[in-house]
DNA sequence: GACATTACTGGACCGGCGGTCCAGTTGTCG
DNA sequence: CGACAACTGGACCGCCGGTCCAGTAATGTC
């Protein structure tokens, strides 16, 4: 899935200490509060070093979320029901909506470094803009699985409205206070009403 | 509801002109990307000036988004049904939504100001962060009208996931594609699942 | 209508940040 | 071991949000 890019023996260190740190200053700061030199100095590296393995701020959010988002997009690939292939859709959406919560629960505000969901560069206009990989990834799925079982709705924007959760204030505030629970209920009931058993 | 704070003429005159010119840049820009001094030149005053009345640049996105959701907010606390009280409390909340979606459809990358929903300022953590007066009014409309027909839910996080479509970026993208109703008719879906007639 | 008061104005200025650059360093490979 | 490329890191750049304050012009009073 990822080349291994081969890389020097200290880069290979640095970006690992790179994206430890930021991680780490994640569970204390909002992403927009955190600067690369922040990152740099708790990493022990220099500011250069950040932007050259990673090119910018985004790219460094993204690197982060791509890897912590790594063992569950195996898991809806290639791994056993309900999460993988094998079960009906409505319960591996279930499933997967459990375990999309829970992996954003866990890493506090990791989500929310997806902040604009895209690099807020200045767009030359028009242009759909980027959309983040796991992102479309997770939007992929959800579609997917909404489609099966229920090919009337608009299982499109269905899987955007399902998604967008993720991106709110408040609700990441919730989850930072360990109402992980009552958002996947929330969530469970929603899609409940729309594919009954 | 808001207090006259009598202002002086050229005062009450800039001031317009700042909340139109910032609206225009908003339609061509993410909010993000604009500038305070753009706004500042765009609208022919000194940025000296669009600080002084707003204070900041939250301030500034919070007046202008106050000021586009007065008319919602006054419809549906006095006006006729089925925005207004009268309705019963499926038929409102529909009716709401959709005046929702239009609004925000209408106004394009309006609520994207909200961006972060709150001011990014250096936060010393574990304040709440206060929260946007216009995205608490709409919250606790939907969440009481959720409340009165089915109490069983957990409405106060309902609302939340329902007002989460409108921090997203790929939706407001698709809103500004002119696929409103798209999202009208997914938002209704959803609701009906959960209040059936 | 003149004057004092005071709110308003706007541009110079400040600190900080994202991102670039490049000279020096260090791993890698033949 | 030597040469070369990749990596490193700190100085540097342009820009931006926000502050400050001297100048300006509405407003109220007589």
């Amino acid at each position: 899935m990822t080349e291994p890019e081969r890389l020097r023996a200290d880069a290979v260190r640095n970006r690992a200490a790179i994206l430890r740190a930021t991680e780490d200053l994640l569970t204390r700061h909002h992403p927009q509060q955190i600067s690369m030199e922040q990152v740099a100095a708790a990493a022990g590296v220099g500011k250069g070093t950040v932007f050259h393995r990673f090119g910018s701020r985004y790219g460094l959010m993204r690197a982060l979320i791509q890897e912590r988002a790594q063992d569950l997009e195996i898991a809806i690939t290639t791994g056993p029901p309900p999460l993988g292939q094998g079960a009906p859709p409505r319960t591996r959406l279930l499933a997967f909506l459990t375990a999309m919560v829970e992996l954003v629960a866990r890493n506090k505000g990791l989500l929310a470094a997806l902040g604009p969901a895209a690099p807020v560069t200045a767009a030359p206009e028009q242009e759909p803009r980027e959309t983040h990989p796991v992102y479309r990834s997770w939007h992929g799925h959800i579609s997917q699985l909404v489609h099966q079982q229920r090919p009337d709705l608009d299982a499109d924007m269905l899987a955007h409205v399902l998604l967008a959760t993720l991106h709110s204030e408040p609700i990441l505030n919730a989850l930072e206070r360990g109402y992980a629970n009552r958002l996947d209920r929330t969530l469970r009931d929603l899609v409940t009403g729309l594919m009954p058993q």
